[in-house]
DNA sequence: AACAGTAATAGTAATCATTACTATTTAGCG
DNA sequence: CGCTAAATAGTAATGATTACTATTACTGTT
């Protein structure tokens, strides 16, 4: 993987931030400054940046990937009445039974917890 | 909601099968025997039934929506070389100091494991 | 510093899952 | 049976993401 100034760029958004952007919101956020930067460019950064380990892709279930620029192993709250997600920085650990299957192999564990927030309380 | 034919043909897919279908393959499944069956409402009524708590969506990250009709919470490993989902009947439990935020009140949690199945193994 | 080779980008078109729309059908109640 | 609203079929539209291609720009070599 050769160095892109813009790769560098797209890294520095999802770093630089505690939101949980997704490609879209990356791009908003950097065409400003750089008005030739492209939004496929931005989707396959965000790929090869999550498969090289350097940031983390969520799954919410809202049809968007977000990213987290925290690589640490934590948890996520989401928001069902607005979508926020929130950081909880407890560390999932996966049992035994789990990591000693024959059947595979486990090497990462994701975990989303789901409710309201206190703005969407019912 | 009202009962229809078409909303219990899609309950029975998803309940009467291990895998862990999408809305596609829900749709394959039952158009062969019911040639007018609509994917929209294939569409419709897993988002229905979901939302009733009748059958559980997973988001695994391959951009389309799972759905597990067994409803008894427990977690999912998902292999990355085939996509494979796999049942692993563990319940997660919530940890106190989440169910105890002021920030938020966590109502469901999601587990996902993911790694390589022994078909799969690097 | 020019050169070559090849990975990366910009910009646009295409794909794929999902949702929206509308005329028609049907559940379920009086 | 007949009414009314909910549900469906079939199709069109949307929105996120990926693919494609000509051009640009890293980086190792002379």
């Amino acid at each position: 993987m050769r160095y892109s100034h813009q790769r560098e760029l797209i890294l520095d958004a999802v770093k630089g931030v505690k939101t949980h952007p997704t490609a879209d919101m990356v791009y908003d956020s950097l065409h400003a400054e750089n008005p030739h930067l492209s939004l496929g460019t931005v989707y396959r950064n965000l790929a090869l940046l999550a498969m090289s380990g350097e940031i983390t892709p969520i799954y919410t279930g809202d049809n968007k990937v977000h990213y987290d620029g925290d690589t640490d192993p934590h948890c996520h709250f989401v928001c069902k009445g607005c979508s926020k997600i929130i950081d909880i920085f407890i560390t999932p650990k996966i049992p035994d039974e789990v990591l000693h299957k024959e059947e595979f192999k486990v090497e990462e564990e994701k975990t989303i917890f789901y409710g309201r927030c206190r703005d969407c309380a019912v």
